[in-house]
DNA sequence: TGTACATCAGTGAACGCGCGTTCACTGATGTAC
DNA sequence: TGTACATCAGTGAACGCGCGTTCACTGATGTAC
C-alpha cells in the first residue's frame, strides 16, 4: 500500500499494465464471450510473451474476478450518482438502463448465466448490497407520500424476511416497490440485452418507460 | 425420412444413441457450464472413442444448437399445455415458473448470456415465435372482460408495432399484458435462477405470485 | 437357406491448436552508501 | 557523483492437458439373390 499520490513510477507501471489487461480482456469477451477468455491470447496482443503477465495477476481467475468486482462498481457507483437525496426511482431505473446499454457484456458479467462452482468473494456480495441500499433509499423517498399497502400478502412476508435490507428503515411498501422496481427493470433490460426483441418491431425502451411510470405513480 | 413405427433397428439405435449423447450433454453443462460441453468428454463418458459421435453429430456446434432446440421445444410445449382455452395468464405463468426451476441449466440456454456470432437457425425462432403466440391468446383471453388502457403511450406505440404479434388480433391492451407478463416474470426468474436472491432472506415465490396477482386483476 | 455384397458403427492414430502455469534466466531499473 | 547491490519486468523453454476434427481401417450388421 502506497499513500495515494506518492505512487513510486513502478507502482504506476504496474497499475497502468494492469489495466491495459483488463481492457483486453473486455475486448475479448466482447468478441467471443467471458469463457473464451485467455490469458495467453491478451499477452500476445499487447506484444508480450503469456508468462509476463502472472506479474500482475496470479492467474486467469483472479482476472475474472477482478472484471467482475469491476463491472460491480461501476453499476454501484452509478446507481448512487443517481440516487442523490429527492432523486425518485424513475431517475435511477434509467440510470441502470444506460449504464446496462453501454456494455452489454458487462452487465451479464453480473446478471448473465452464472459460472457453475464461482463463488463470488465476500467484497464484491457487499458492492451488491451497497446497490440494494441506495435502492431502498430511492423507493423509501419514492413513495414515501402514499405508502399504502399495495399487495398485503408480500409485504406481509417482506416485513418478516428483511434481512437483506440489512437493517434499513423502510416500510413494507418501499421495499415492495424496490424489489419490483429491480426485477422488472431487470427483466426488460435481460430479454432485449440478449437479443429476445430484436426482430419483433417495438421499441425495448417503450416498454421500459411504460415499467417506470407504472412502479412510480 | 421413415414412417414412425416402420423404423429399422438402426435407425431406432441412432436415436437412442443421440439421447443418451444429449443428455450426458445437459449433465456436463450442469457441472461446467455450455461452454465446457466437449464431444471428446462425452465419449470418454459413454465408453466410446471421440471420433465415434461425428456419426450422430457434425461437430460440437450441432450439438449445441439440438439442445437449444430441444430446450426451446419443451419450453413451447409447456406454454402450450398451459395455454388451454379458459386458461388465465397466472396458470401459464406458474408453468413457466415450474419449467424454469425443474432445470435452470435449459433455462438459461435459452435466457442467459448470449454467445457472441451464434445465430439460431430459423426453425427456432419459429418455436420463440410459437411461444408468444399462446402468451397473446391467453392475454387475450384473460383481460377481455376489461380491456381498458392501462398505459395509453405504451398501447399506442404497440398498437403501431406489432409485426411481433405476426396477424395475433390481440388488441393494444392485450399487447400490453402479453408482453409485461412476460418481462416481469423473467425478471424474477432470472435473477432468482443466477442466484442474486440467494441469501437476502425472502422467497422469491412471494415476488412471482405478487407479480402474477398485478397482472391477472 | 446359404452365400456375396453393401452399409454402417466404432477404433486408433494423427494433425494442429491453444490453454494455464512453472521455472530458470537475462537485462533493465531503482536504491543505498 | 559514482559504484555495488537488490529488486523487478519480461523472455523462452517446457510440461501436461484437452480440444475439434480428419482419415484409413476393422468388424459387425443388414440386404439381395
Amino acid at each position: 500500500m502506497t499513500v495515494a499520490g506518492k505512487e513510486t513510477p513502478r507502482e504506476r507501471y504496474r497499475a497502468q499494465l494492469r489495466a491495459e489487461v483488463k481492457e483486453r480482456a473486455w475486448e475479448q469477451i466482447a468478441a467471443a464471450g467471458a469463457p473464451g477468455l485467455s490469458l495467453n491470447a491478451i499477452a500476445k496482443q499487447m506484444g508480450m510473451s503469456g508468462p509476463a503477465l502472472y506479474r500482475y495477476f496470479a492467474g486467469r481467475d483472479e482476472l475474472i474476478t477482478e472484471l467482475i468486482r469491476d463491472a460491480y462498481r461501476s453499476l454501484a457507483d452509478t446507481v448512487r450518482a443517481a440516487a442523490v437525496p429527492g432523486a425518485d426511482l424513475a431517475r435511477l431505473g434509467r440510470a441502470l438502463r444506460t449504464w446496462a446499454l453501454e456494455d452489454p457484456h458487462r452487465y451479464f458479467l453480473i446478471y448473465g448465466t452464472p459460472v457453475p462452482g464461482y463463488h463470488a468473494p465476500e467484497d464484491i456480495t457487499e458492492i451488491a448490497s451497497e446497490i440494494m441500499e441506495c435502492l431502498l433509499d430511492a423507493a423509501q423517498a419514492d413513495g414515501a407520500a402514499a405508502d399504502t399497502p399495495a399487495d398485503a400478502p408480500l409485504e406481509a412476508h417482506l416485513a418478516e424476511h428483511r434481512r437483506w435490507a440489512a437493517g434499513h428503515p423502510a416500510p413494507p411498501p418501499a421495499l415492495r416497490r424496490a424489489l419490483l422496481f429491480w426485477t422488472r427493470l431487470q427483466g426488460v433490460l435481460s430479454l432485449e440485452l440478449a437479443g429476445h426483441f430484436t426482430g419483433m418491431g417495438f421499441d425495448p425502451d417503450e416498454l421500459y418507460e411504460s415499467e417506470l411510470r407504472h412502479l412510480t405513480r
